[in-house]
DNA sequence: GCGGATCAC
DNA sequence: TATGGTGATCCGC
């Protein structure tokens, strides 16, 4: 769009308030990214106003608005209620505050060092590797949306998660690099291989970051936290020829925000005092802390709060205000507390597999079809490589409006194939074509939650054998048992490993007698794909006919139906026999690392199977 | 338990 | 012309 020199803030716009909410809106357009490093010496306003002009009018735009709309209108009622309050008699909740804060403060640790290492513009800086003469020009990495850019490039404006065609307004010199996940995971194991040495028992939070608690390498090696953070970083730098910046304090919340305030290439050390930490925090902006992202900090600035210090003053409202959790996440974020419980990432058990694509406007219903049956092959892969099955499969749409809709069912059984994917969610895309008139699609993901381990019986990542836990017992354990529950010695016994093994077989005889029945409301809507799909679909979806015992759709291929028909006919008894056995558990590996000192350190090699969900 | 919303990276 | 994908959590109902 181009410019016309006029003020984007008087512009009048049909169907919306006056431009009191150009200044918000234009914030939010900002993007997420806006406290990150780099983009001190940048004109924002001039920024924002040449995205503003590049998105005036598109349907990202409008919705956008729609937004920004409905969070000022939350403020208002937010600030209604806060001035009715205010008229009450707070005395208990304010006394209920001071509690919490006084028990909060009695958890206060300040024996451990964490640090939090973040590589600094790392998909940029691994490219620049490759082709060093992209080091001086602005540069970003990413295809519609950036990913990455460098430095030069955020002299410009330019930011992660920008959209390319935005960015490329603001730089027109930009060089766009496509992405090369796997160039990337490799410099990231080379990384981790030296945060290792460190604390073998490091926390991978992305690709690019990580938590080290460094207080046993201080202590074994008489050096302050400050001095290792060094060494490290000079390490990482020598041999990977990666720069890291690192933040060094008494937990993960303050090293994450410590990390950030001397990038690139620099640490910062939040001393192990409660005086240090409680003044550091004092005139912290509340948005630095992670958790409290551009809506909450536009409801907390609302009410007054704009640094972590001014929680205090308003903490007699908080939880009315915001809710419980939040109410005590901003307690401790008042108190500058935060877990110093570092762990790897493999003990921490997985709550969902999904996938989704973005694709230009779609109504046709044949080629929804089609990208439904894409998806799900797609989340079949991913359920094979973690190893997983679902109890609960959601379909995510987002409309041609950006506006974003789920619908989820619960099969009886824990789903995992394509075909049982597609025909659970095919009945939940019906719905909603029949619902929304005009259906227009720009993107579509299924997910598969509640998850039910099929890992076999086997030798892990780290060596430890593995087993399917048998199945639970009525009132017994949470489904997933987790290295960091209670009872980190729980073995699995040899004959119940073997009971296991036998009711898996009984299952998957039962997944092929089966063939899925469920409550698929709406069936009849659902028209038959056809072979003639989309041309990047390898396979024709399944056609799927209604069975005439349950009316619910089933994939048409004559042995499938005749399996499925059958088993219709002695349901009710088989299906009680289907829920006994279908638990299966995940044992994740406990002990697998232990956090020993750096020259006994190995690092594993790693199976390509494991490969992806490990760098994740 | 479901669906919307927020958040991080 | 045009604005991502994966995973987690919380809230209100």
């Amino acid at each position: 769009m181009e410019s016309s020199g006029e003020n984007p803030a008087s512009i009048s716009r049909p169907d919306s308030a006056p431009h009191e909410d150009c200044g918000t809106l234009k914030y939010q357009l900002l993007g997420p990214s806006l406290t990150k490093a780099g983009q001190d010496s940048v004109d924002q306003q001039k920024v924002s106003e040449i995205i503003y002009n590049a998105s005036k009018g598109s349907k990202f735009f409008n919705h956008e608005q729609d937004r920004d709309r409905n969070l000022t209108l939350k403020i208002e009622r937010i600030l209604k209620e806060k001035a009715r309050l205010e008229r009450l008699d707070l005395t208990s909740d304010l006394r209920r505050a001071d509690e919490y804060l006084a028990e909060l403060e009695l958890s206060r640790d300040l024996s451990q060092h964490v640090i939090h290492v973040d590589c600094d513009a790392f998909f940029a800086a691994v490219e620049e590797l490759d082709r060093p003469e992209l080091k001086t020009v602005p540069m970003a990495v990413g295809k519609g949306v950036l990913t990455t850019c460098n430095y030069v490039a955020r002299k410009f404006g330019v930011r992660s998660g920008m959209a390319s065609f935005v960015a490329k307004k603001l730089c027109p010199q930009l060089v766009l690099l496509p992405q090369n996940y796997d160039k990337y995971t490799a410099k990231a194991k080379e990384i981790r291989a030296i945060m290792a040495e460190y604390d073998p028992l490091f926390e991978s939070a992305s690709i690019d970051e990580a938590y080290l608690n460094i207080t046993a390498y201080c202590d074994e090696n008489h050096l302050e936290p400050g001095e290792v953070v060094e060494r490290m970083r000079a390490e990482i730098l020598e041999t990977t020829k990666v720069s890291v910046s690192a933040g060094i304090a008494a937990n993960a919340k303050i090293a994450k925000i410590a990390s950030n305030l001397n990038k690139p290439n620099g640490q910062f050390q939040v001393p192990n005092e409660r005086e240090a930490i409680m003044e550091f925090m004092r005139d912290l902006s509340v948005r630095k802390v992670n958790g409290i992202g551009r809506v909450f900090e536009r409801e907390l600035e609302s009410i007054g709060v704009k640094k972590c210090g001014d929680i205090f003053l308003h903490r007699a409202l908080l939880a009315k205000l915001f809710g419980e959790k939040a109410s005590q996440f901003l307690a401790q974020c008042y108190l500058g507390l935060g877990r110093t419980k570092i762990e790897p990432v493999e003990t921490q058990e997985r709550k969902s597999v999904s996938t989704e694509t973005t694709f230009h406007e779609i109504g046709d219903k044949e080629e929804l079809r089609a990208k439904l049956w894409w998806a799900a092959q797609e989340l079949e892969k991913d359920l094979a490589r973690t190893q997983f099955k679902g109890r609960t499969l959601a379909l995510k749409v987002k409309l041609h409006t950006f506006e974003v809709l789920t619908r989820q069912i619960a099969p009886s059984r824990a789903v995992s194939l394509a075909k049982d994917l597609y025909s659970f969610a095919l009945p939940m895309l019906a719905k909603l074509e029949k619902d929304i008139p005009n259906l227009k699609l720009r993107l579509l993901g299924l997910r598969c939650s509640n998850l039910v381990s099929t890992q076999k019986v086997g030798i892990n990542f780290f060596g430890v054998a593995t087993q399917p836990k048998p199945a639970t017992e009525p009132n017994s354990e949470p489904i997933l048992v987790s290295a960091s529950s209670a009872n980190p010695d729980h073995e699995i016994s040899t004959e119940r490993a073997f009971e296991a093994a036998a009711r898996q077989e009984i299952q998957d005889e039962m997944n092929d007698l089966e063939k899925l029945s469920q409550e698929t409301p709406d069936v009849s809507v659902a028209p038959e794909p056809k072979a003639s799909a989309a041309p990047e679909v390898v396979e024709a979806p399944p056609i799927m006919w209604d069975c005439p015992i349950c009316a619910r759709p089933q994939i048409a291929d004559d042995r499938t139906f005749n399996e499925h028909v059958d088993f219709c006919l002695s349901k009710q008894t088989i299906r009680q026999v289907v829920q006994d056995t279908s638990e299966e558990i995940s044992l994740i590996p406990h002990n697998a690392r232990k956090r020993k000192t750096p020259s006994q350190t190995v690092i594993p090699e790693m199976d390509p199977k494991q490969k992806r969900l490990f760098f994740e």
